[in-house]
DNA sequence: TCGGTAGATTTAGTCCACTAAACAACTGCT
DNA sequence: AGCAGTTGTTTAGTGGACTAAATCTACCGA
């Protein structure tokens, strides 16, 4: 039962869910819909397979579908993470992190913070 | 010609020739089959996919192929790491890292060094 | 010269994400 | 009662990664 495969959009409509806590198909659709043109029908297919897969679960109100995710975002997160890692980075943290800076925008904020995290990490 | 989707597969090929230099289709067969079985056919075939989407050359020695890469591994890297930071982590860097720092395990060493490259890049 | 071997190429099939039309069931309204 | 709209379900098709058998081609040794 590994769910940690989600497909691109299967992804986006379980970002949805996560930052919602809950939506309906409806909403889902809609708020695809803001930034890429997808059919109604298609989410409503898409929320089927992630139903199977167990990654969320429905009640009814009425007669809609309330969708609610089970899979953890954080699970996503990590499994997605270490994939990385594993197969570009040699599974070497600082390897991906050298990247990231070197490649990515950092805001000084952002560069403190991790400063901040690093500390914290050494002294645990 | 967007070159970044490259399969589960077809990136250890990558990886493999990104080792090594070059390499024959034999020589990949093999290597990969010492962590998990794959005929040499489907290597061949995936080399050939590869082949099409412009991320390897060939040069014929003798009556075999010597395989190269032309697509380079940071280029990978960056499409893939974006990839992460953009679906998953809201392109936060920071947020990226503090997962990082709490879900892998990270060396002493590794700490020290990405500290180094924090305080470069804060000067920089 | 001829058969085996090692390479490349062709062909075929599976699996899964994605897409969406078509259909059925139900609600609310007039 | 009947129509319009919303919702869920069924069905179908595409594309791409992956798998590998089957076939073709060229060389080497006996």
């Amino acid at each position: 039962m590994t769910v940690t495969r989600l497909g691109k959009v299967q992804l986006r409509i379980m970002n949805v869910l996560w930052e919602q806590g809950q939506a309906t198909a409806r909403e889902i659709t809609d708020l695809l819909n803001l930034t890429e043109p997808i059919a109604h029908s298609t989410v409503q297919t898409l929320l089927r397979g992630l139903m199977e897969k167990g990654a969320v679960t429905h009640e009814t109100e009425g007669r809609t579908f309330v969708f609610k995710p089970t899979l953890a975002e954080d699970k996503v997160r990590k499994s997605a993470t270490r994939d990385l890692l594993g197969r570009l980075f040699d599974g070497s943290v600082s390897d991906l992190v050298s990247h990231l800076l070197k490649n990515e925008r950092v805001s000084k904020q952002e560069l403190d913070a991790i400063r901040k995290l690093i500390n914290e990490k050494s002294r645990g």
